[in-house]
DNA sequence: GAGGAGATCGTCT
DNA sequence: GACGATCTCCTCT
């Protein structure tokens, strides 16, 4: 694949800062799972930030528990939820070890793999348009989605770093720029919704839900 | 195209 | 026992 010859996988001082800064950051980035049948690879497009104690929609609002350990751990490490009995979420772990804050992926655009994506979203290979963009935003528009189409569960990939060589999930940057940025509030939750902490490409057709 | 409700289960109270 | 950082299907327009 062309799109990912030359690319620059991300350190952990990358994530090491305010989760509202990585989440911006991470935009035009490039998440790749490394399978036994090839590489799946999508371009991230939408994120969300979630800050530690002061964030009453974030799941580390409450404080410490077994099941959201990780984002008050060390940063770059994957965070994954399972949420209304049917999908999973994919978060990354910010600030320093001991400091709670993640980052919410949201919606990719699929740019390697892409059969393969299909078939882990019980999408027929056939069903898929590859000219259409209605077509491939049913592959990873939205939280549970993307974590569908790259198989990513909580058993597989929780607690799982991404900055590491010998992760079979990395971020790297392809060198691709970003032009403008949106940032509006975030989706799907009640509580702190007022705060404006979702962020996206300006003019994306892959970002999820509304993209004003 | 927009809006509403059901599915479904891990986690926390 | 209640609820949730969602998705899909169905109905109505």
């Amino acid at each position: 694949m062309n799109a990912l010859s030359r690319t620059t996988p991300l350190k952990t001082q990358f994530f090491n800062r305010d989760p509202r800064r990585v989440a911006r950051a991470l935009l035009g980035k490039l998440l790749v799972r490394k399978t036994p049948h090839g590489l799946l690879a999508g371009r991230i497009v939408e994120t969300e930030a979630y800050l530690g104690s002061d964030d009453a929609a974030a799941h580390s609002a409450a404080g410490k528990t077994a099941r959201n350990f990780v984002l008050f751990g060390p940063p770059g490490i994957a965070y994954v939820y399972f949420i209304y009995g049917n999908h999973y979420c994919l978060n990354v772990s910010c600030l320093p070890d001991g400091v709670a804050g993640g980052v919410l992926f949201r919606a990719l655009e699929p740019v390697a793999g892409i059969e393969q994506m299909a078939a882990a979203r019980g999408i027929k290979v056939d069903e898929i348009d590859l000219a259409k963009v209605s077509s491939l935003k049913k592959l990873s528009s939205g939280p549970g989605r993307m974590a569908a189409a790259l198989g990513v569960t909580r058993v597989r990939d929780n607690e799982k770093s991404l900055v590491s060589a010998r992760s079979d999930l990395r971020i790297v940057d392809d060198g691709y720029r970003v032009r403008r940025v949106t940032v509006t509030p975030r989706i799907g939750i009640v509580k702190s919704a007022e705060h404006p902490l979702r962020y996206f490409i300006a003019g994306n057709p892959f970002v999820s839900g509304r993209s004003l």
